[in-house]
RNA sequence: GCGCCUGUAGCUCAGCUGGAUAGAGCAACGGACUUCUAAUCCGUAGGUCGCAGGUUCGAAUCCUGCCAGGCGUACCA
């Protein structure tokens, strides 16, 4: 709707022009927004205002032109004419536009018919767009953290998609380099310690409870005499099977969380391809890199960065950075125009670093982004959770999601901006009543579940799910109108979601529209004996249903029939 | 010190590519179930938008400086 009034306004100024009301036919970068007041109409511009100095005339003038061209368009074109009621003039120089009720009702026609389409958007054009997320170190089950990461980067990548863009969600596993040689030593040393060797666990080995238990496991299938074997290739085997089997407890955890990936990346393989050593000579070759204390360092200040940095240690081993220098590469030659990694906002001091090898390795800044998602700051009933991943004892993504269910976690997550930082309260996640808004959106859909299975009963209808609209013209109350105009809206917030890559504008606009439901249903019966009204309050009710669905699918968060 | 994020109602936060009287949920108080699910709704109360300047017709929003909190600042990942 909000591009239609804005063509509108386009054509007006136009033909005001010709006509000579006004002086140029220059036009500034409008806005055309939903005033906060329902006095100011249902949608606003301030055309007039930011047009004085390009017009010469003070404000107040233009907007008379404007609108008496308006007002001329819409005589002469019936469209226009049935779908604005009027135009005014207010305060300052503000063209407030009001709708008559017909303007709204091609709305839940589309939402009927485009169904599980309604709000996709064509913004993105096909263009190939990578979000790598989680990523985390096989070497441990999944923390909160990583919670809060993937249902940002999985909601984002949906969101992405939805809009348009061509969308691949990747997670990288670091199954190469010392802390997997660390994961091997601490899984060996539990084995020693069981079979009575006295050692004392190093502090810089992993702590949890889950390494005692792969140690177990390795005993059961090895036997005794494993511990006959050379040192070097038990660690070595111990590494390989407790990496293998810690990402195989992620991958289930993530699936448990609803996430999925479209690609799972090692990093060894980049070692395997010769990638990581490709990426150095190349840098070499353009006399990126050079020589100082027998380490390798890269020119990162050159790029922007506040020193440099080394790529491979004086003991010959190369860093982190190098493979993920080598890895950005790589993801660009796959041909992505665009890379969102989503990281935890502890590794904020790592983005300037990644960006100067981007742009060393002949890209734009502007092709690589980075989600930085703020701590979560784990609590029970108000009381802090400590979370420390040397101790060992720290609140898996399992065990919130098995506490406090997939749903509710995810809404939580994306509830807030990952700019802030988020409060998550098991116990509050667990409550189901309206301290927790997962079930007043879910409530939505269920409910209206009810209504449609009643009139289905009842003979109203044929089928619960209908792709046509009827009776349309009957929707008059004012929460009805109300309504309709938050469905339009949903693709302008899919857009902006998409836009800002901040998938809580979705949460919010959930919220609204679950808000407005739960005050009409309370006010309005859909179901009456006036028979032409119930079939069109039952075609609006769909159309919340179906936009609801459509909605929670992008958090990820399911749309239940009862409850 | 430097860098990133944050500071809006008692609490948790939206609003931040500048717009008209700053919003929501929770908590508090008062109401609404013989009804399509009360996991809901309606109402009341609650705010110098951290502080100080600046830009603008107009600033919670942009700029500068300060104050406070979180995180980071490795030849770790």
């Amino acid at each position: 709707m909000k591009h239609t009034i804005k063509r509108i306004v386009l054509d007006a100024a136009q033909k005001a022009y010709e006509n000579g009301a006004l002086l140029s036919d220059q036009v500034p970068e409008m806005e055309i927004e939903e005033p906060r007041h329902q006095s100011h109409g249902d949608f606003s511009t301030n055309f007039a205002m930011i047009s004085a100095a390009i017009q010469k005339m003070p404000p107040r003038k233009i907007a008379e032109s404007l609108i008496s061209s308006i007002e001329t368009l819409a005589e002469t074109s019936g469209e226009i004419g049935s779908l604005i009621e009027k135009v005014e003039i207010a305060g300052p120089g503000f063209i407030n536009f009001f709708l008559s009720n017909k303007a709204w009702y091609p709305v839940l026609d589309r939402i009927l018919e485009q169904d599980k389409r309604y709000g996709a958007s064509d913004m993105g054009k096909n263009e190939k767009v990578q979000v790598e997320f989680v990523s985390a170190n096989p070497t441990g089950p999944l923390h909160v953290g990583h919670g809060r990461g993937a249902a940002v980067g999985d909601s984002v990548g949906n969101i992405l998609s939805f809009a348009g863009f061509d969308v691949q969600k990747e997670f990288y596993i670091n199954d190469s380099g010392r802390q997997i040689r660390t994961l091997g030593t601490s899984v060996w040393i539990r084995l020693l310690q069981k079979a009575g060797k006295e050692i004392k666990f190093p502090e810089d080995c992993y702590q949890g409870d889950y390494i005692m238990d792969l140690a177990s496991e390795i005993h059961e299938k090895e036997g005794d005499r494993f511990f006959q074997k050379d040192e070097d290739e038990a660690i070595a085997h111990c590494a390989k099977f407790a990496a293998k089997k810690i990402l195989k407890g992620i991958k289930e955890d993530l699936s448990d969380f609803g996430v999925t990936f479209d690609q799972w990346f090692s990093e060894q393989s980049l070692y395997d391809a010769g990638r990581v050593q490709k990426a150095i000579d190349d840098f070499k070759s353009k006399d990126l890199i050079y020589e100082k204390d027998g380490a390798l360092w890269f020119r990162s200040q050159d790029f922007g960065d506040e020193k440099n940095r080394v790529v491979v240690r004086n003991n010959g081993l190369t860093t982190y950075f190098a493979s993920d220098i080598a890895y950005h590469m790589e993801k660009y030659e796959r041909g992505f125009d665009r890379v969102i990694d989503v990281w935890g906002a502890d590794h904020h001091g790592y983005i300037k670093r990644i960006d100067a090898s981007v742009v060393a390795s002949g890209r734009k800044s502007e092709h690589f982004e980075v989600i930085l998602v703020q701590l979560v700051n784990l609590l029970r009933r108000g009381k802090p959770f400590q979370m420390s991943k040397r101790a060992g004892d720290f609140v898996t993504l399992k065990n919130i999601v098995d506490e406090v269910g997939k749903d509710a976690a995810r809404f939580m997550f994306l509830s807030r901006s990952y700019d802030s930082g988020l409060d998550f309260d098991l116990e509050l996640a667990k409550q189901k009543n309206s301290n927790n808004p997962v079930y007043y959106v879910q409530y939505v859909h269920a409910r209206i579940t009810g209504i449609l299975l009643k009139a289905k009963q009842e003979n109203i209808i044929q089928d619960i799910d209908f792709n046509k609209g009827k009776n349309l013209y009957l929707l008059n109350a004012a929460e009805e109108t109300n309504l309709i105009k938050i469905l339009d809206a949903f693709k302008e917030n899919v857009e902006k979601s998409a836009q800002t890559l901040h998938p809580h504008v979705i949460f919010t606009y959930l919220m609204s529209l679950a808000s407005a439901f739960h005050s009409y249903y309370n006010k309005h019966k859909v179901i009456t004996d006036d028979k032409e009204l119930t079939l069109a309050r039952l075609s609006l009710v769909l159309g919340v249903k179906k936009v609801i669905r459509n909605a929670l699918t992008l958090l990820g968060v399911t749309a239940p029939e009862r409850m």
